[in-house]
RNA sequence: GCCAAUGUAGCUCAGUCGGUAGAGCACAUCCAUGGUAAGGAUGGGGUCGCCAGUUCGAUUCUGGCCAUUGGCUCCA
């Protein structure tokens, strides 16, 4: 029998049989090995792990601490819970149960059945039960006669109707103990190696991700080869939601919800209006350097403003409904660009005038779904940081640039690493519908967007049927603590709104010429930057944009006279100060000073009072020692300049 | 909007198998004047989310609505 020579990462070369696995490989190195060993990558594809080997190969032997480890242990997982939710409820029907980020669901119709929280436990304890049989998973390539042979026995539509998608040849069942299931696999070698198991939620989810077809039950779950990687997981839950924005929101006093003034109507409380400011300032003097015009739009406008911009045939089901004024529609404004538009359009304009660069913090109201509503996240009333660029052809790349330069200027003063920059282009089947049907701008402007992104040498991701109906866009995409997506920041081109508007300017040759406009909005929304900020500093402000600055905690009653002077020389010097004069012990107000996050607590005693001095706490860091007075203030002042 | 769950004092949460409720923190007053994360005592505070129904009686049971939470869909 000729051998086969097997190449491991580390360049090492082995020989085994013929038609060895991958499992079988791990087990002749190590025993240890082959017991965390979940699935193989083979000539660079991730296989099962007992798939058998039958020419030289390169292997990787995939653990949990492997990306695709994970993913085929949870994706087994979701088969385990099937086959215990078969065993509870005999004849449900089984969608999509794939691997995501944290785990995996699967999509169920239960039938009549309803299933609850409650009725989680159980099912944990039947995959329990059936994980301990360690059932192997086995593969089976099977004809597509035969596979809708078998659902149509089992009288299952969905796997069916998936069935009728895939071609002749290319379809497998995966079984493990009693059930069989549609799965191109891979799998981890037995259910025995899932040793922790916790189904986390249950929600409505459309077959095929379709608001239009039936809505089944997602089960979703988590599972670790150790019982001790569930208890850390949870651990990390719970800490997340420690940083929680609508948690700390609250403590800190920064917004508030109202049931009279509505949902998704964020009440900004002082400590909430300070940052808004602190932000706003930071805004204008940016926009200002980089040659930026402010202005002020009303909140509503006629009916004929959004016919025009053909926001309202597109967007009416977010608009709040109009309000009827002596025959009038007005609306409330979801978006500031036909505003700017206007701005532009009153007075004629040369090519002198351009790039004009019209910005406005715009107060925009948007009806979204009670459903969709996530604290300060996604909420109705939104403040954006908004600007529309109105320049050439030729200024397009340098404008576009700029805005780019602005957001990661902006990311390094906020510190933010974790986003991904996602290039939304269209779709070019779906021209004329969801998109302008003007073909040649379209690959225009995304070849300038490209363009313009790999010069600068920027890292993106391009996702195609994601563009605004008007052109391209550049989305900085972040992630809320609790791990939901959200479009932080956005940079778009627009050639579709300057014609519906009739937008032009006088060129050199004094011809009217259109231009481009881009829409940009760097710091977002209030709403959304502040909720984002919130969770990314987990409520620990930098200086600068800490509602509260620095609090005096005096020790004694003899000690107020003298705080109340250092407050008044912080206050002159536009110091964000409180001071504290309940009539509690030295260490209860440090206690409460710490956990309302505010940077700085100076402690006044006798010792301070005499030698002019305050004593410097820093919060999360500690006592400092005694600095005088002026020396902190200069501290202070100088870590609070808008950056 | 759809699926699932939740809603008790300002906050975090107990509790009532139907007889209108309790703790800690916070707040107020008093005592204590204390040196780097909770000093002590006393006290005020709730139409038990809202509206109906069943009942002698509903915070508790039933229904509807509202809001919030986890998802789905959506996201200019």
């Amino acid at each position: 029998m000729n051998k086969i020579k097997i190449t491991f990462p580390d360049g090492n070369i082995r020989e085994y049989e013929h038609g060895i696995n991958a499992y079988d490989i791990a087990k002749s190195i190590a025993e240890g090995l082959a017991k965390r060993v979940l699935l193989a990558e083979v000539n660079n594809k991730v296989v099962d792990a007992t798939k058998p080997i039958h020419e030289d190969a390169s292997l990787k032997l995939l653990t949990w601490d492997d990306r695709e480890g994970k993913a085929g242990f949870w994706h087994s997982s979701a088969h385990l819970m099937a086959e215990a939710l078969e065993a509870l409820y005999p004849g449900i029907k089984f969608g999509y149960g794939p691997s995501v980020e944290n785990g995996f669901y699967y999509d169920v119709d239960p039938g009549d059945r309803k299933i609850g929280d409650e009725d989680l436990r159980k099912v944990e304890v039947t995959m329990a039960e059936l994980a301990s049989k360690n059932s192997s998973y086995i593969r089976k390539e099977v004809s597509k006669a035969e596979a809708l042979k078998f659902f149509s026995e089992k009288g299952d539509e969905y796997k069916i109707e998936t069935i009728n998608e895939l071609s002749d040849g290319e379809i497998s069942f995966y079984q493990q103990g009693n059930f069989t299931d549609l799965c191109k696999g891979p799998h981890i070698p037995a259910t025995g190696l899932i040793k922790a198991i916790k189904l986390t939620s249950i929600a409505g989810a459309y077959w095929k991700g379709n608001d239009k077809n039936k809505q089944l039950t997602r089960i979703y779950g988590i599972s670790f080869p150790r019982q001790k990687d569930l208890d850390e997981y949870l651990r990390m839950l719970e800490d997340a939601k420690k940083r929680d924005h609508r948690k700390i929101g609250k403590e800190m006093g920064i917004f508030t919800f109202d049931d009279d003034v509505g949902p998704g109507l964020p009440l900004w409380m002082p400590n909430g209006a300070v940052i808004i400011e602190q932000l706003e300032a930071l805004a204008k003097k940016t926009e200002e350097k980089a040659g930026y015009s402010r202005v002020k739009t009303p909140h509503i406008a006629k009916e004929s403003l959004y016919l025009k911009s053909a926001h309202l045939p597109y967007y009416e089901d977010s608009m709040y409904p109009p309000m009827d004024i002596e025959g009038v529609k007005y609306y409330l404004k979801a978006m500031n660009c036909p505003h700017h538009h206007k701005i532009f359009d009153a007075v004629p304009r040369s090519y002198k005038d351009l790039p004009l660069r019209l910005a406005e913090y715009g107060m925009c109201y948007r009806y979204e779904q009670s459903g969709e509503l996530f604290g300060l996240m996604r909420v109705r009333s939104l403040n954006m940081n908004d600007a529309h660029i109105y320049c050439t052809e030729e200024q397009f790349g340098e404008e576009f640039k700029a805005v780019n330069d602005m957001y990661l200027h902006y990311f390094k003063i906020f510190n933010v690493e974790k986003y991904v920059m996602r290039f939304s282009t269209h779709d070019p089947q779906k021209l004329g519908q969801k998109y302008l049907d003007m073909p040649d701008l379209w690959k225009k402007t995304e070849d300038m967007v490209r363009r313009v992104m790999t010069e600068a040498n920027i890292p993106f991701v391009e996702v195609k049927d994601e563009a605004a109906f008007y052109g391209p866009k550049i989305d900085v995409q972040i992630w809320s603590i609790i791990g939901r997506e959200f479009t932080l920041a956005t940079n778009q081109v627009d050639f579709g709104q300057p014609r519906r508007f009739n937008l032009h300017f006088k060129n050199k040759n004094n011809e009217d010429e259109m231009p481009l406009v881009i829409h940009r909005a760097p710091l977002g929304t209030h709403e959304r930057f502040i909720g984002f900020l919130i969770e990314h500093y987990a409520g620990n402000f930098p200086v600068w944009l800490a509602p509260r600055q620095v609090t005096i905690l005096p020790i004694a009653d003899r000690h107020t006279g003298y705080a109340m002077k250092i407050f008044a020389e912080l206050k002159d010097q536009e110091i964000r100060v409180e001071l504290d004069t309940t009539s509690e012990k030295i260490g209860k107000k440090i206690r409460t000073a710490e956990m309302m996050k505010i940077p700085y607590m100076l402690i006044i005693g006798d010792k301070e009072q005499e030698e002019e001095k305050v004593a410097v706490r820093r919060h999360g860091e500690g006592d400092k020692g005694q600095v005088p007075v002026r020396e902190f203030i200069n501290k202070v002042v100088s870590e609070s300049s808008i950056p």
